[in-house]
DNA sequence: TCTCTCACG
DNA sequence: ACGTACGTGAGAGAC
């Protein structure tokens, strides 16, 4: 990198960087910068130069190194209490404001899991011992059944309760096919405006995560809020509530106030009328699972078992399983997840559970 | 201590 | 015209 560059620099410098690669190399013209003013050069930045700057292409390679490395790799070992011989996080509950726990000191809640180098991390995960099992139980698409439960919406409802493939049944919907008909790259497409919908999205927002044209990405949109018109009710009706109560709710009633939501600042109160449409969805996925832990452990202590649990990651638990006991915790865990919070509209929740000898396998 | 970047759901 | 998908924690650099 250093010959490409024709400099020795710290690679690692992200201020550095931007100045080798937009004033000495030029390798964008229109390079954007950051609020403070140096050159932005985050991934989704350096993978539209990659394919044609193999310099590019190495940093990103040495930035997923060095990441997992700096941050797991050679920091995980050091935690490792000495009279327990594990590694313990602890759980906040009372810093995310949808109501969601957050993991710190360690963060075990971001162990690595989508490049082939980060599965060799989570695999270190390991039972406590050769007669114990990781078991993983975690909730399939619960913010998209959440959505379709507290909106009514018709034809998402029905696809759950239906048990099908959420985004191919999407896919169908918002390009007029049979679902027969649905192609990979319109399946990929729909998953992201379901994702889009979680978050409150916009025309900008799917079209810079998909790489299409803003009008491609608009279409798309107009397509979904008309076949799927109680997902368009239901962001309106909790944008006005949260406009006349200042806050938004879940199915629990926890409430995130929203002191910006009547801003006359545009990029403001658009921030808050997202998070108006998105508290209430994520909140009352955490709400569930925290109801089904309590419900698990109780079941757990009644039954005087061994097994414990010992991680949540947001929509899945993990449990430290005596070999003895795998066939009981497999079938108990999930039923309870499902009954933890019983949704509207009939709409079920589905939990789904793994085995393994590491939390890799497991998950 | 702040900024930028990047790991996860 | 403007900036733009929700929620976190943490490491390195820069000041």
């Amino acid at each position: 990198m250093y010959e490409q560059a024709g400099v020795r620099f710290n690679l690692a410098s992200p201020k550095q960087l931007g100045e080798v690669l937009f004033e000495k190399l030029k390798l964008d013209p229109k390079a954007k910068k950051t609020k403070t003013g140096q050159y932005a050069t985050g991934e989704d930045v350096l993978l539209k130069l990659a394919a044609e700057n193999k310099i590019v292409e190495d940093i990103l390679g040495f930035r997923e190194l060095t990441k997992l490395r700096n941050t797991y790799v050679d920091t995980l070992p050091q935690l490792i209490n000495p009279r327990t011989g594990r590694v313990h996080t602890s759980y906040n509950q009372t810093i995310a404001v949808t109501g969601r726990l957050s993991s710190n000191n360690p963060n075990l809640q971001n162990i690595p899991i989508r490049t082939e180098r980060g599965k060799e991390i989570r695999k270190a995960f390991i039972p406590r011992d050769t007669n114990h099992f990781l078991l993983s139980a975690d909730y399939s698409q619960i913010e998209l059944r959440i959505v379709a439960a507290m909106s009514g919406d018709k034809h998402m409802c029905e696809a759950f309760k239906e048990g099908k493939d959420i985004h191919r049944a999407t896919a169908a919907k918002v390009f007029g096919v049979a679902e027969s008909e649905v192609t990979g790259e319109m399946r990929r497409k729909a998953k992201s405006v379901n994702f889009g919908i979680i978050y409150g999205q916009s025309a900008f927002g799917l079209a810079s995560n998909l790489g299409i044209s803003r009008s491609e990405a608009k279409e798309i949109i107009d397509n979904y809020m008309e076949e799927f018109a109680g997902i368009r009710t239901y962001m309106e009706k909790h944008i006005a509530f949260a406009k006349e109560h200042g806050y938004a709710e879940t199915l629990m009633g926890r409430k995130n106030w929203l002191k910006d939501i009547n801003s006359s600042n545009f990029t403001v109160r658009a921030f808050a009328e997202r998070a108006a449409i998105n508290s209430p969805i994520q909140g009352t996925a955490a709400d569930m699972i925290k109801l089904a832990m309590i419900d698990i452990q109780a079941e757990l202590e009644k039954q005087h078992l061994q097994s414990k649990m010992i991680l949540q990651v947001h929509d899945e638990l993990i449990f430290d399983v005596v070999k003895d006991e795998v066939e009981l915790l497999k079938k108990r865990v999930p039923e309870m997840m499902q009954q933890a919070l019983v949704l509207p509209n009939d709409v079920p929740a589905l939990a789904e559970t793994g085995i393994g000898e590491n939390w890799l396998e497991a998950h």
